[in-house]
RNA sequence: GGAGCGGUAGUUCAGUUGGUUAGAAUGCCGGCCUGUCACGCCGGAGAUCGCGGGUUCGAGUCCCGUCCGCUCCGCCA
């Protein structure tokens, strides 16, 4: 091994072109790849910016070449060299770099390396655990190391975007206490309060609104947030939000400008021009028209409300549920008639797995012929009036749903996103917008017999609904406002409540007393006592945005250290045990078998 | 907590109805090769078939259990 003594890198893997002709440069990077043809010997060297090919000819520098047969992958070098044009039939156009090459007067070996344990310049599926495990090299894959560019340019774009329109970056605590509501929490034991707990932040929520009511006007911060809750693709446990609140504002002001920070992202990251305003729909209509409040509108098999038709029609399935109070609904997925039976049941095991009792469907033949196991039951006018309701012709294929709304909307919504995605529909570089306003405040929990707040318990209720509060919980909309990207929900927020009455009227609602209240929330609405602004914000997912920006299936690709579906980490091994003694410290006794 | 899929050379995978010595590609090692760019050619090494138990004359293959990974439901904004 050698030092790098007195050189300096000059130039970069991916910088040098035809204008560097004739130049010496001094490169540093790792081993890609290597030729070695018995004499001249080239090696493809890399670093987080590119590739350049470097050359060792026996000719030029005996020295050098000798020493260049022993590099192997990953081995870490820096090379003194000439730039040196190559004949235009050798140029690479697939590189950046590729119509020069070094050629080395003088090679250092800065470190070897061991064989890698999966290859890092081909396109094969590693398995996760071993990506984890080894993280650092699967960062040295361009396309990840791309993906932690493109997640540092969003998160610069967003800074200077936010900086530019007068907000604060201000920190909040990572040690705060739990809180009542939403995700379980992440608890940290005090080792100075024996038998009591921080929990890590689910967000800084109460914070934010505290900032507000300091005066800051306007605050942003990059942050982590933590939950305790099983993994998706699209959820880790420790995930980082933009998280934003301002004062003095309204629902138009916030939607304004965070239309203007996404339009700002994209063009940023992907040169995108977003044109705002974005599509405004509401939840009812998003939920009857898509089945979701977080609607992919990239597509069409928008939901029919049959439930009128199913009322007096001959199957008795249908009529059932229209009249004990369900739904009768159904998609038109168009010219998919030529799905077969397996497919069919593929697709009816799918809506089964949702909670579906069922899942009826027509092929619509010509002449307006039903071919399906329901036909028999529906007369003529029955089966035209139906086809005219979903614009049924021939090739089309339906899909029905009968059963509770929130059953009929969850397996046709999720439905029309399966049979998007078997058709190809779902294309990665259409970003279709969407805001979801005016949802219920409240939601009836049947297993805790109570009413659960949908956003938070500190979203404001419509003000022309502030009188329902006590007396039709149910029907009292909020002024929370969601932002969905192709079916993803990327950020959400409210105008908070800034009152104290109002706040105890609505957790009172939700069956936190007045005790309750004041033991769990006590210093909020003991802020909203003393000079409270109007005040409202919003949070992104900065990981599910980076997703989608760079077209990852997972968020996992986006995070530079993420962690298994079991919130493990291959690569450090956390969780671990602790020793004994730590425990102790923390009043903590162990009660599982060791 | 539940459902589905997967676990076989370093890596990515194949492996028929249970049947001789578990294959391929790539990587690795050695040799040859002066213009490649996923270089090429020749040769070689490399397997606890996730783990434990069972059925069987015989198990990578069948059964039971278990661990790990991924996707989804529940959960979670």
């Amino acid at each position: 091994m050698e030092a790098m003594g007195n050189w300096t890198r000059t130039h970069s893997c991916n910088a040098l072109n035809k204008e560097h002709v004739g130049q010496e440069v001094i490169l540093m990077g790792w081993v890609l790849r290597r030729r070695d043809h018995g004499g001249v010997i080239f090696i493809d060297l890399r670093d987080r910016w590119g590739l350049t090919q470097v050359v060792f000819n026996p000719e030029v520098e005996p020295a050098a070449h000798a020493k260049a047969h022993q590099l192997r992958s990953e081995w870490v070098l820096a090379v003194k060299g000439q730039v040196v044009a190559r004949p235009a039939d050798m140029a690479n156009s697939k590189l950046a770099t590729g119509a020069i090459e070094i050629m080395v007067s003088e090679l250092r070996i800065l470190n070897s390396s061991e064989t890698p344990p999966f290859p890092l310049d081909e396109d094969v599926e590693v398995s996760d655990v071993l990506r984890l495990q080894y993280r650092y090299l699967d960062l040295r894959r361009p396309e990840m190391a791309a993906n932690l560019v493109m997640r540092h340019k969003a998160a610069q774009a967003i800074r200077n975007y936010l900086n530019e329109h007068d907000f604060l970056e201000i920190e909040t605590p990572m040690l705060t206490r739990s809180t009542p509501e939403g995700a379980r929490d992440y608890l940290v034991p005090s080792r100075v309060n024996a038998g009591k707990f921080y929990a890590l932040p689910q967000s800084p929520q109460l914070f934010k609104q505290l900032l507000m009511i300091a005066g800051m006007d306007r605050y942003y911060q990059i942050v982590k947030c933590f939950r305790d809750e099983d993994l998706r693709a699209d959820r880790q446990p420790e995930f980082t939000q933009i998280d934003m609140e301002l004062s003095f504002v309204d629902e138009e002001r916030i939607i304004t400008l965070t239309e203007g920070m996404i339009a700002k992202l994209f063009q940023t990251t992907l040169g995108l021009d977003i044109q705002p305003p974005f599509t405004r729909i509401s939840y009812d209509e998003a939920m009857s028209r898509f089945g979701s409040d977080r609607p992919d509108a990239r597509f069409g098999f928008e939901l029919v409300d049959l439930t009128k038709i199913a009322h007096g029609c001959g199957f008795q399935v249908f009529r059932t549920v229209a009249d004990k109070g369900g739904t009768v609904r159904a998609i038109n997925a168009k010219g998919c008639a030529t799905l077969t039976r397996k497919e069919l049941d593929d697709l009816t095991e799918f809506a089964a797995q949702l909670g579906a009792k069922g899942l009826a469907w027509v092929k619509m033949k010509e002449n307006g012929e039903w071919q399906s196991p329901i036909a028999k039951f529906f007369s003529d006018e029955e089966r035209a009036e139906i086809a005219a309701a979903m614009a049924a012709e021939t090739g089309d294929l339906l899909f029905f749903g009968a059963d509770q709304p929130k059953v009929v909307f969850q397996v046709l919504g999720e439905l029309r996103i399966e049979l998007a995605r078997r058709l190809g529909l779902l294309k990665k570089d259409q970003f279709h917008f969407l805001w979801v306003t005016d949802f219920p405040l409240v939601e009836y929990d049947e297993k805790e017999k109570r009413f659960q707040a949908l956003h938070h318990p500190f979203t404001a209720p419509r003000e022309a609904d502030e009188d329902k509060l006590e007396r039709d919980p149910a029907g009292v909309l909020s002024r929370a406002y969601d932002l969905v990207l192709n079916g993803t929900e990327i950020g959400g927020g409210s105008i908070r409540i800034h009152q104290r009455a109002m706040q105890a009227r609505v957790l009172n609602m939700l069956g936190i007393g007045e005790e309750e209240a004041r033991e769990k929330f006590g210093f909020l609405l003991r802020a909203l006592e003393l000079g409270a602004p109007p005040h409202g914000g919003l949070a992104f997912g900065l990981d599910r945005l980076m997703m989608l920006i760079t077209g990852s299936d997972s968020i996992r690709n986006v995070i530079a250290f993420p962690k298994t579906q079991k919130a493990t980490c291959p690569l450090t091994d956390a969780p671990a045990t602790v020793a004994r003694r730590q425990l102790t410290e923390l009043h903590l006794r162990p009660d599982w078998k060791e």
